[in-house]
DNA sequence: CATAAGTGAGAAAGCCCTTTCTTAACCTCA
DNA sequence: TGAGGTTAAGAAAGGGCTTTCTCACTTATG
């Protein structure tokens, strides 16, 4: 591996010439750049990333924190940053954090010992004091699909009290009066909201929003599963079911199915997320849109902005849109 | 930030020593060695590991180069090795290679300017002579799912044949006398090799391999759709299908469904991977196991012995796995 | 008791860059 | 023509660590 001062001796300049010509800061006489070019190109000359890191405390690497790899969700919140991100000759590091407080704690630790020169998080597990103190630091972070109080600029939210709501004026414009509910978990801010969309649509109905139709899961399949026992168990009648995600829609879907109703004849389901599997369930799912990809990239962006000067233009809020497909249907008194 | 240089003054010791003490690798006096660690401690210090790794020529990191990221296959493969890696301390840099070959050749280049210590790569693009000329340079690579004459050391690589043989079998078992197969991209090893595992079933059953059952599709859910309408117009009858891989399955099944036909009864399907929606499609898919994030893992310990070494056990060849679901029903002539 | 062998710790070089500081050369304008 | 102002390039000082080299000091050996 050449080094500059190989390609300076080369081109019979010092190094700090090289380096002028290399980062294109400083000018440079023409004659002695096209020298220096001239040595780059004959030595196939790269410069050393860690050296150069260690002169100028900047890695060009930033770190990404994730819930999971293997869910499609995460996937194309990586595939969008990893995108934005290299295409500026900067690095991903991915870490996982399983949703578990301790798994995401480790997990920034390392970015940190990595000396990423900024974080993107998904940070599920992670309190709201945790991200302030961890903003207090130098480092930069950016919050995908979170609403911290304190870090606005660094957030990117999703409209979820919206989504909710469509999700259900959606079955009451199909006819339906009776509809079930499952939720995330409560305490999740998301679930909180989706929720909250649902009862608005209700009552901007009319109608009441009955605590026996509601039903609050994990977000799983096996969940989704479980609402649906419970709620049927619960023996008030309903038409249609709003799930808080897709991945409990699909467990009540196999669910239903298992109990030998025909969908979306007699019931009608509704999930949230349009995840890549939303069409491959059957009868394809009717769904709300998240946009993660696209808060993820616009993290990216904010980072770049943020850290490596570019300047693009910065949205923090997103909307969620109305998929129809085939799981739902007009109500049939 | 503290330096080393603050921790071995305030131990009222040379940086040499604690540098030692550090690492570990030479003996020094415990009195001292205590006097470090609670210097260390005192100052909260943690190594600047661009620094260590300028010193040492060592990045501990590893590469990573998938086609997708948000496709379930490269989810479970980059989960495997996130978790081995960074379990050793080691982190994961991952790259895009979009099954295209500049972007693959890119992503390789992009990886070796930052100074990864090893690469794990999934290439599917990557003709063999480059990856063998890539083993050429001194840096250590692990091949997940492919197979490269004269570099079976760094390979992992799934028994294909045996799983297409598997998948036909079963439809033979299940007394099915006429099979389509919806082939990959024959010019891919796996493809060809599954498609011939196929052929051996046929033939160890004594059933001639008729090519006009047999179409080659690009691995899409598209694919699956074509391929079936494509089979059918072709007017020779079956009762099962073969798809070299989950997505086709799925698109036929959707496009059976859409044709009116009732599954399994009027047409057997099996699949291929074993994919996370195997069981969203509706019937739940019989497929073959695809054991790659086993290789993936194991990709991992192979860098790990030979770059850190660690001593894993390794294994090179994995073998799939007949999945038995509901998308294939005995042949009622 | 003198010498050889073995230990432990410090000094200093080296890893490969960036960037400030300095100096030399060149312009400009009165 | 010379003071003042620019520009361009080299010298050198880091950046924070690892590791070799060296030396002082112990302990073993004949």
């Amino acid at each position: 591996m050449p080094t500059i001062y190989q390609v300076a001796e080369r081109a019979g300049v010092s190094l700090s010439t090289v380096s002028r010509v290399l980062n294109g800061k400083a000018s440079v006489n023409k004659v002695l750049r096209e020298r220096v070019e001239k040595a780059v190109e004959e030595l196939n000359y790269h410069p050393n990333s860690v050296a150069r890191s260690l002169a100028n405390s900047r890695t060009d690497s930033v770190g990404v924190l994730v819930s999971e790899l293997n869910a499609p969700f995460f996937g194309d919140l990586m595939q969008a940053i990893e995108l934005r991100l290299r295409a500026a000759g900067k690095h991903v590091i991915i870490t996982v954090g399983r949703d578990c407080l301790e798994t995401e704690k480790d997990a920034v630790e390392f970015l940190i010992s990595r000396n990423c020169d900024a974080l993107i998080m998904h940070a599920e597990a992670l309190s709201d004091e945790y991200l302030l103190k961890l903003n207090q630091s130098k480092l930069p972070i950016a919050l995908v699909n979170r609403q911290v109080e304190g870090l606005s600029e660094a957030c990117t939210t999703l409209d979820n009290e919206k989504g909710g709501y469509l999700a259900t004026r959606h079955l009451l414009e199909l006819g339906h009066k009776n509809i079930a509910y499952i939720s995330g978990p409560i305490e999740k801010r998301d679930a909180k909201l989706r929720l909250k969309g649902h009862k608005r649509a209700l009552s901007e109905a009319g109608l009441p929003a009955n605590s026996e139709l509601i039903f609050e899961g994990n977000y799983t399949e096996e969940d989704g599963k479980l609402g649906l026992l419970e709620l049927m168990a619960r023996d008030l009648p309903f038409s249609a079911l709003v799930c808080a995600n897709d991945w409990m829609a699909s467990g009540a879907i196999s669910c239903a199915r298992d109990l030998g109703m025909s969908l979306p004849q007699d019931l009608s389901i509704v999930g949230f997320d349009d995840s890549v599997f939303a069409h491959h369930v059957y009868p394809r799912l009717t769904t709300v849109s998240n946009p993660f990809a696209d808060m993820a990239e616009m993290s990216a962006k904010y980072i770049l902005n943020k850290v490596y000067g570019q300047s693009n233009e910065i949205k923090r809020s997103f909307e969620p849109e109305l998929i129809v497909r085939e799981s739902t249907i007009q109500y049939e008194g």
